[in-house]
DNA sequence: AGAAAGTCTTAATCTACATTAATGCACACC
DNA sequence: GGTGTGCATTAATGTAGATTAAGACTTTCT
């Protein structure tokens, strides 16, 4: 399953499986912007018509029931300031705290995917290389 | 005017001035996370009981208007989707690009506050400090 | 089995940004 | 006038993380 945020918006709910959310940068980068294990939701573009588009991709054998975004029917602005609240912790957090701090952070939000998710996305989510990941643990986490 | 968030969240229409919405970290250093000048809605805590406040403050002499946020008048989960587009571009911006490139985001943004706010506060808003902010642009404008 | 491809780790070097500290303002207040 | 106090800038040094490259291990393909 890949699909790109088009013109017609859904949301995703993950009914069993692992989704991630990502975005390329200009650079041709990828970053990861979310996970989405069973019980979450992907609200992926986040309307169309902007650079910045979301991507979605499933990393496991998913079952996800997608459905059309009718932004009356979607009442539950609780899940929208759920939502708003999480970035604005990501960002914080991206501001503020260092590798490891996210990494800590990173294992209390997804507390069971660690395993399930190659370190290297780990870092993409977190902001940093592979290498750094690599790095930052053995130093934090050994001696 | 300055406001905590507390129990009860409002909804803050900018009519004239300028306001800013910060947090402070854990290690006591505050940083801004948006701005809000004339037209600007802001929506403080995004619900009460959690770690990461945010703090609202006016910068300038403004008039604001208060309105309690009655999360059925609410309504316009518009505005809200928009604000999800704004942070997520953010996170993006903050995961992938330097300090220059957020920089010139920051003036398109917000065009007309450049010469409103302090150099220190546009830092804080970047992520990084106000020595490196007056640094990255004498390497890149000067010269 | 062997080769190819992907992943994780380690190490060497480089760079963006932080930290610390000094200087030069402008503005207030006594 | 002089003496603060806050802000912007510059420079010197330190450090987290990027980049590059290599080696070891696993999985997959033929």
């Amino acid at each position: 399953m890949q699909r790109k945020g088009d013109t017609i918006t859904y949301v995703y709910v993950v009914k069993s499986g692992l989704l991630k959310s990502y975005s390329i940068d200009e650079k041709g980068k990828e970053h990861i912007f979310m996970f989405a294990p069973e019980g979450w939701i992907v609200a992926d573009a986040i309307e169309s018509g902007h650079p910045s588009q979301l991507f979605i991709q499933a990393l496991e054998n998913s079952i996800v029931v997608q459905r059309k975004k009718d932004s009356s029917t979607e009442g539950s602005n609780e899940k929208l300031i759920n939502r708003l609240r999480t970035l604005q912790q990501r960002i914080i957090m991206l501001m503020s705290a260092t590798a490891i701090e996210r990494y800590e952070h990173f294992l209390e939000t997804y507390p069971d995917i660690v395993q399930r998710v190659p370190q290297r996305m780990i870092a993409s989510y977190l902001g940093i290389t592979p290498e750094a990941l690599s790095a930052a643990k053995r130093k934090h986490y050994t001696k």
